[in-house]
DNA sequence: GATATCATGTAAAAGGTTACATGATTGG
DNA sequence: CCAATCATGTAACCTTTTACATGATATC
């Protein structure tokens, strides 16, 4: 539902291809919205259509060319008009809890052998969001202020991944035991 | 993708209605998905087709009747394939902090507001499940073993949740600075 | 020679939300 | 009398995923 004010976010900060808006949603600013990249390319022909983003055509040498996309003003006011509306909880739907739950219905090694799967994943990911952490941190003071607010949501995921793996390690505890 | 294995998780541990499966998913133990009904009723039908579920009528003086489903033998078995293959993790989409991402474009009192309403779901959904975890600690040793799994989405739940206050109140504190 | 990265898309299918629809009982 | 709870569903719409599609350069 809100993809396409991720992109209208990220494109406020700095005009990007669809492809580099992939790379952000990968990587870790984007960490609070997921996306593939059929359905930003998708979203870009529709925030074009209804005039809130534009783009420009940048021909490159030996790669294909870029579609280098910016928001207009008025994609600039429909932002400022969704930012002050109230804001939905964010949903909780992680398949991994319903084989925990249904556990009992496969072999302990199978439950310990996902976690574990899922522990590696998630510490790759707290690993890369705080070697963000780390450059922050070497900014200027007012370099750190202006960046404050997307800061914030790095530390979200920093908070999350850690809580996600506390859970998981009490998890296997339970499960060996 | 996964409502369908979540229902069929739901069903396997006792038979029960639609409107029973939703207060499932909107209370505790179903703290790892989220569906409204219009869906669930949907889905209960698809599995039906696919002959995963069935269903008896229960008639009722003063109440609806009541469709209550239960899992067949082919349901169990897809359920077990399904615990046996990898599960992809749990995806983030929290628009809350595309609102903070782009906060500059908005007042910090907007922002402030929008964290205490989140704040107030959080810390009542903390709460319910807290209450639960007290239930499940008054229950017998053999009764705890036998949870102990649902009891670890439990768990998550309330770490996930006391994660998320934490950030909030960190967050506060950087906007108001 | 294989894999990763760069760079874009279309089309069909599945999943999820919103709007509409009904109707009785119970508790404040 | 109003709101909540019980109990079910259809239809239209929007969002997301999966499958299909192309093709060059750079790195191991």
């Amino acid at each position: 539902m809100s993809l396409k004010h991720a992109i209208l976010v990220l494109l406020e900060t700095e005009p990007s291809s669809g492809y580099n808006l992939l790379k952000q949603f990968n990587e870790g600013l984007g960490y609070f919205w997921n996306a593939k990249h059929q359905q930003i390319y998708q979203q870009l022909k529709v925030l074009s259509e209804h005039r809130l983003i534009s783009h420009t055509l940048e021909e490159q040498t030996g790669k294909p060319d870029k579609k280098v996309y910016k928001i207009t003003d008025l994609g600039i006011e429909a932002l400022k008009d969704w930012l002050l509306s109230p804001i939905n909880p964010g949903k909780v739907n992680d398949a991994l809890l319903i084989k925990i739950y249904g556990g009992h219905l496969t072999s302990d090694e199978n439950l310990i052998e996902e976690l574990d799967r899922h522990i590696e994943m998630h510490e790759k990911t707290l690993s890369k969001l705080l070697n963000i952490e780390k450059t922050y941190h070497t900014l200027q003071t007012e370099k750190q202020d202006e960046y404050k607010l997307p800061f914030l949501t790095l530390r979200r995921g920093i908070i999350g991944e850690r809580a996600w793996l506390d859970w998981a390690n009490e998890a296997k505890l339970v499960i060996k035991k």
